[in-house]
DNA sequence: ATTTCGCATTAACATAAGTTATCAAGGCAG
DNA sequence: CTGCCTTGATAACTTATGTTAATGCGAAAT
C-alpha cells in the first residue's frame, strides 16, 4: 500500500533529512478501539494526531443534541488541526472502526515551522484542501438531494479510499452505520436506508456485510451533486515559486 | 476601526519589519462593483486577495444549477485561500456589495514562509480557524432547523462584523438578498423570508432599508443552532511553544 | 440453545421546506 | 411622470424528508 504518509507528501515532497525531522516528532502509536472518542469538544488541545489505520470521525455536536459528521477522516490524515485555532477542542474525534493513531505534540507544530520550513508550506496547503472539502460538503448538504448527496459521498470515500490501497474491484469495507452516515449526510438513517435502496436499484452500488460495492461508477458519478474537483499536488509548489532550494 | 490586518494579527502579532516585508506583497487595490466577480469556478490561480472593504460571497455551483455560498468574506478576510491546493479555481469570489480588494501573487506566499516564518504561522493559523467556520456552518445547514440557521448566522455575522466596527447600536447594513440567504443557509428564498418574518415577531430582530437591528441578542443566541467558538488568539502561538523568538 | 443487542428494513403518517404564482414597494432610466 | 426591474411579502399547494413504530436478522454473550 502507499505510504500512510501521502497526504504530506501530496504538495512538498520532503527530504530524507526532511522526513525524519519530521517523523522525530511522532510519538508512540496508540490503539484506539471503535467507539472510542480520541478527544471531545471542549477538551484541552495537547497536539494532533496523525492516523496512521483506521477510520476516525470529526463531529460537532448542537444544542438539541443532534450531531453533525464534518470529516470521515482515513489513514494518512491529519486529525485535530482545526482546533488549532481554539482555545479548547471545536470538535469529537471518535473512532468509527479499531485505529492506531501517532500523537504531535503542539510545540512539534511550532518546531516543524522552524526547522523544516518547506514541510510548514505543506501543511498549509494541505489546510486548504481540507478546506475545500468542506466546501465541497457544504455544497452537497445545503444544495443538492439526498440520492445526490449519497452518490457524492461514496464517490469520494472510494477515490480516497483507493489512493490508500483499500478499493479492490471496486469494492471497500464500509463500517459505517447508516445512522451515522445520516449524521455525515444531515440526513435521518431512515432516509439514507430509502436512499441506500434507490442506489441499489439503480443498479450503482451492491451492498453486503459491511462492504460496498461500486457496480456503475459513471451512472453513479452522473448521480453525484458535483464532481471531484482536481488537487493541485507538486504544481501548488511551483506555483508559490519554489521558495525553499533544494 | 480597527486596522483591516487583525486577521493577520489575530494569532502572532507582527513586528514592524515584519509588516511591511508583508505589504510589500500588497498589490494595488482594485475597486470590484457590487455584482461583479473577482474569479469564477475554474479559473487559473494567480494568487489570493486581501479584501479591504466590502463584502464578498465565496460559493460552489452544482450540477443542478443551484449555488451555494460557502462564506462570507468580510474586510481583512484573505480570499481564495482555498484553492491554492487546486489546479484551478474551486470557488466563484462575487462581490456583494462595492468592495476593494489587494491581489497577492501566488510567490508572495512562497516568501512569506521564507522570509517571515512567524506570518507563516499566522496564515497556518488562519486556515484552520477558517476551517472551523466551515465545520459550523455546515453542522447549522445538516442538522439544524430554519430558524435556528438564520439565528445563528446573524450572530455570526453581527459578532464578525463588530470586529471590523460595523456595528452600531446593535444594528448593521445588511445587504444580502434573501434569496442569498437562501443560498448560504441551503433554504429557497420563500422560505427564508417566512423566518425572517418568525424572527421578527418573535421580537428578536428588526428589519428595514438594508439593515439589520438585533433587538434581543439573549433570544436569539438561545435559538441559535450553536454557540460561538472562543478562538486562541495569541494562546495558539504560545501552545506551538513560541517556535521564533523575536 | 437461548437470549440479547445492534443494525437494517419497511410501512404509515406528519411536517418542514420547496414550488409556483401574485402583488406591492422602491429605485432608477428615460 | 411613466414604465421597468429588483426585491420583499404572502398565499395555496406539493413534496422530500422526518417521525414513530414494528419486524427481522446475524453476531456476540451466557
Amino acid at each position: 500500500m502507499n505510504s500512510p504518509f501521502h497526504r504530506l507528501e501530496e504538495f512538498v515532497s520532503p527530504t530524507e533529512p526532511e522526513k525524519s525531522k519530521l517523523q522525530r516528532h511522532f510519538g508512540e502509536p496508540r490503539k484506539i478501539g471503535r467507539g472510542q472518542s480520541i478527544r471531545k469538544e471542549g477538551d484541552r488541545i495537547d497536539g494532533i494526531f496523525f492516523l496512521l489505520e483506521g477510520w476516525i470521525a470529526s463531529s460537532i455536536l448542537l444544542r438539541d443534541g443532534k450531531r453533525q459528521i464534518v470529516k470521515i477522516h482515513l489513514p494518512g490524515d491529519l486529525l485535530g488541526c482545526p482546533s488549532l485555532a481554539l482555545r479548547e477542542s471545536g470538535e469529537t474525534l471518535e473512532a468509527l472502526t479499531d485505529a492506531r493513531i501517532s500523537p504531535i505534540p503542539n510545540c512539534a507544530i511550532g518546531q516543524i515551522f522552524k526547522e523544516a520550513p518547506r514541510m510548514a508550506v505543506g501543511l498549509f496547503l494541505s489546510a486548504q484542501k481540507e478546506r475545500v472539502a468542506l466546501m465541497q460538503a457544504l455544497a452537497w448538504v445545503g444544495a443538492s438531494q439526498a440520492v445526490e448527496r449519497l452518490a457524492a459521498l461514496l464517490i469520494d470515500l472510494h477515490h480516497r479510499l483507493s489512493v490508500v490501497d483499500q478499493v479492490s474491484d471496486g469494492a471497500f469495507e464500509f463500517p459505517l452505520t447508516q445512522f451515522q452516515v445520516g449524521e455525515i449526510l444531515g440526513l435521518t438513517y431512515v432516509h439514507v436506508n430509502r436512499t441506500f435502496r434507490k442506489l441499489d436499484e439503480l443498479g450503482c452500488i451492491r451492498r453486503g456485510k459491511g462492504r460496498i460495492e461500486i457496480t456503475d461508477q459513471a451512472r453513479l458519478q452522473s448521480l453525484a451533486a458535483s464532481t471531484q474537483p482536481s488537487f493541485a499536488g507538486a504544481f501548488a509548489w511551483e506555483r508559490l515559486g519554489k521558495p525553499f532550494a533544494a
